[in-house]
RNA sequence: GGAGGGGUGGCAGAGCGGUCAAAUGCAACGGACUGUAAAUCCGUCGACUUCGGUCUACGAAAGUUCAAAUCUUUCCCCCUCCA
């Protein structure tokens, strides 16, 4: 195996970060010396803004540049402001509907919430910016970009690129806006590459081919370097994309899930993914992590705590990550109600169905639902089984000030009388 | 512009006048087994319901029929080939 000098390229290998790099060599030799001289590398990472929160699927690239800059080094996060008016084709078979400008400013507004989770900004020299490449699209006028940057584009080259070869091989339709994508993509990188002397570009696999579209526009028209990175896209043992919890996906802003979910949904990830996660999407040192999933059976658990706590306190910070933990522990090891769980304040004078109870707290979408799952034994009250559908909740079933709803085995829920 | 093909539940994909709330697969959900895991097995999977039924749905609108996802007309959208 090769060896690498620069710090960051290590951390990258040994968490399992490292998927393709344009010039390993040229790159790990650019960090180092930059390293060594304390001068910060400048990196970028971009995203679309086409929902208001990241959720875990796109953390992977995050995280990595949560390791860049602590390596010292310099993350500008690209918001595709420009890009998300014209939807990237990577990976999809469909035109993604355009969004207008209000949209795309809140979306980028609930994005910069996100990243501020995982990485330092300001102004700092190797604090994270937020850059919007809108701001340099706005003005570029159509005969213009083509005679500047169209001419060092070959279409034939162009077609070669997987997203678009996969579509025409598919005879799935792709429009001409969509096919010049990867020119915007690789205009950004070198925007940012004469803006702020970025040279690096950290992404998932997916964006390769729009990858090396920079790296080549650099080469030719500012005959500089650029280097690309990319993760491998993570994947559960089902082979399904990590990040989706209940066909939910597992935001990031609290606003969208509460701590409590985004722990459970760490806890719950299943044992073969555990070290692989262990390294992603904590800041535990290897020693640690190799000492965790050296665990086997019932004590995996334990390492699994570990990471959901660890990965809850990255994002939702360490309050609240010891308090979704004790509501865990509450919950399922001490079959005791913890506070973080969702609940709802009712007036039990009249008394409660529990067919609107559960709909009411948002476990349940109709009411013919829960009466299925009656009859399934799925539903509890205070953690005995109810069979009656027509069960009314009153007074006479308050605990503590509170009733504990339970679906399932895993949700849990609490109604207090207000 | 011309000629064909198509739009069905979260997705994929059958059905082509009544027996269709719509086969099948995937996803999802509940149960059993467990370790809040995986795998497996069983069950569920439009809404409302006094559990008898009632209502809303197969791109949109209008029509034919006792009866339409299925036939007709118009419109919208998509694909393929030709120009």
């Amino acid at each position: 195996m090769v060896q690498f000098k620069s710090q960051f390229f290590n951390l990258m290998l040994e968490r399992g970060f490292y998927n393709q790099c344009t010039n390993e060599q040229g790159f790990d030799e650019y960090l180092y010396e930059c390293e060594k001289t304390g001068t910060p590398a400048v990196g970028y990472l971009g995203s679309d803004p086409t929902g208001d929160s990241l959720h875990v699927g796109h953390l992977v690239p995050v995280m990595m540049m949560r390791w860049f800059q602590k390596c010292g080094h310099k993350p500008l996060m690209l918001v595709g402001g420009a890009t998300a008016r014209i939807g990237d084709p990577s990976g999809k078979d469909r035109l993604r509907p355009f969004l207008d400008d209000e949209t795309i400013a809140r979306n980028i507004a609930g994005l910069k919430k996100s990243y501020a989770k995982f990485l330092k900004f300001g102004d700092g020299k190797n604090e994270s910016i937020i850059v919007d490449n809108w701001d340099w699209f706005k003005d570029v006028n159509y005969l213009g970009f083509l005679r500047d940057i169209g001419t060092y584009y070959s279409v034939n080259k162009m077609l070669t690129m997987d997203s678009v070869k996969s579509r025409l091989e598919r005879e799935q339709p792709m429009s001409f806006l969509e096919f010049n994508y990867q020119l915007l993509q690789g205009y950004d990188f070198t925007v940012l590459y004469q803006k702020y002397g970025c040279r690096a570009q950290i992404a998932g696999a997916d964006q390769w081919g729009n990858i090396t579209s920079g790296t080549e526009l650099g080469r030719r028209k500012h005959n500089v370097e650029l280097f690309g990175f990319t993760s491998p896209i993570i994947t559960d043992s089902a082979g399904k994309k990590m990040g989706k919890s209940e066909g939910n996906a597992v935001w990031i802003n609290d606003e969208k899930l509460s701590s409590y979910d985004y722990y459970q949904y760490f806890r719950n990830i299943g044992d073969t993914e555990v070290e692989m996660c262990l390294k992603i999407f904590t800041d535990l040192s290897l020693d640690e992590i190799k000492k965790l999933a050296a665990l086997k059976d019932k004590e995996i658990n334990e390492a699994k705590k570990i990471l959901a706590f660890e990965a809850t306190k990255i994002c939702r910070g360490e309050a609240e990550a010891r308090q979704a933990q004790e509501t865990a522990v509450k919950t399922f090891e001490l079959g005791q109600t913890g506070g973080e769980l969702p609940s709802l304040e009712v007036n039990l004078a009249d008394g409660l169905s529990v067919l609107d109870a559960f709909v009411n707290i948002g476990f349940c979408t109709s009411k013919g639902e829960v009466r299925r799952l009656i009859k399934q034994g799925g539903v509890r009250i205070n953690d005995t089984d109810i069979c009656d559908e027509n069960y009314r909740l009153s007074n006479a079933d308050v605990k503590n000030g509170q009733i504990k709803l339970s679906l399932g085995k895993k949700k849990h829920g609490l109604l207090k009388s207000a």
